[in-house]
DNA sequence: TTCATGATGTTATATTATATCATTTCAGAA
DNA sequence: TTCTGAAATGATATAATATAACATCATGAA
């Protein structure tokens, strides 16, 4: 109970009633700067912009809809403009790509990129209204650690997407 | 070490020296006719074709090369047959997909295939040989339902596949 | 300034997947 | 057995996602 209000408070925005999301852009980018700053990394015009995009909403986008979302601010532009800004952002840990559906969201934990570029990202991902939250979780770490250590297998990168139905969509 | 030497007898039949792939082949073969038989589903030709093309390698498979596959034995073929075999089989939990990787692997677990159709598969994927593993784990399965239950998520589906280097392919 | 490097622009194309409609096959009803 | 409706397959076209390759521009160090 405890745990699912946190949640909510914390991962779901759009359930929470005090949620001031210009407010949560604006950290998130400042946030960016100055992990970037900190690791000599150019976050340019072009790569803060899309990373704004990216974070209109707290829901996974896809590589094209942001691109639309671009030339609507600046005319035309290809797919590679897109795809190498998501790039750097990924690589910085700025933004996770979710394989299970093609798309990509701002990172939810900004306090972990100091050590760790891309650390692993867990989500659970509501089917029903499309919102989908990063977990950390250390039952779940020491599970996969774990397993990974009882096969000689050394991790280099985690894909955990959890789909279903959020607590608000049940029903 | 226990839990390896079974992990490289059950799963890894590449360097698992007895291992006796025809057979191999020929019993996920027979598990399948088995499976679709007791649920009244139809292994047509076409679909136990492509579950066999899968079955060549315990490596993950593209659609486009299966598709390639196909050919060299039907002479040409569409993509739409072979993504229509292949969500046939993913549905019965013969073969999963790897989101990380776009691609598909025959089902390690024919045991499971009684209650749940497709059931969650968890997956060790090594980016040097390409080998990928499905896992079954309980610390794992319950740190997930434990999450996700504390969360208020119904689970519908996860994909959790975890990237590195295997034992044998360390340093 | 000049140069080297990295970032962006531009064009073309690769890769993965699906929509749509025509045709065939097959199990069960008559 | 033949008929028939549903499922499976064939065939064509196209959508959606992503990258290769090369030209141009910006930036900061020497």
């Amino acid at each position: 109970m405890a745990k699912n209000a946190d949640y909510q408070r914390i991962e779901n925005p759009f359930a929470a009633p005090g949620h001031d999301h210009s407010s949560c852009i604006v950290s998130a980018l400042d946030g960016a700067e100055a992990t970037c700053a900190r690791r000599g990394e150019r976050l340019t015009p072009l790569r803060r912009q899309v990373l704004e995009l990216v974070w209109r909403g707290h829901r996974p986008v896809g590589a094209y809809d942001l691109l639309a979302l671009l030339q609507d601010e600046r005319g035309r532009v290809a797919p590679p403009t897109i795809y190498r800004a998501l790039e750097f952002l990924c690589d910085q840990g700025l933004v996770h790509r979710l394989d299970s559906l093609q798309a990509f969201i701002g990172c939810g934990h900004p306090g972990s990129h100091d050590e760790e570029h891309h650390h692993a990202a867990h989500f659970l991902i509501c089917q029903e209204c499309g919102l989908a939250v990063e977990m950390r979780d250390g039952q779940l770490d020491g599970a996969i650690n774990g397993l990974a250590g009882r096969a000689g297998f050394t991790i280099a990168d985690e894909t955990v997407e959890i789909s279903g139905l959020c607590a608000e969509c049940q029903g």
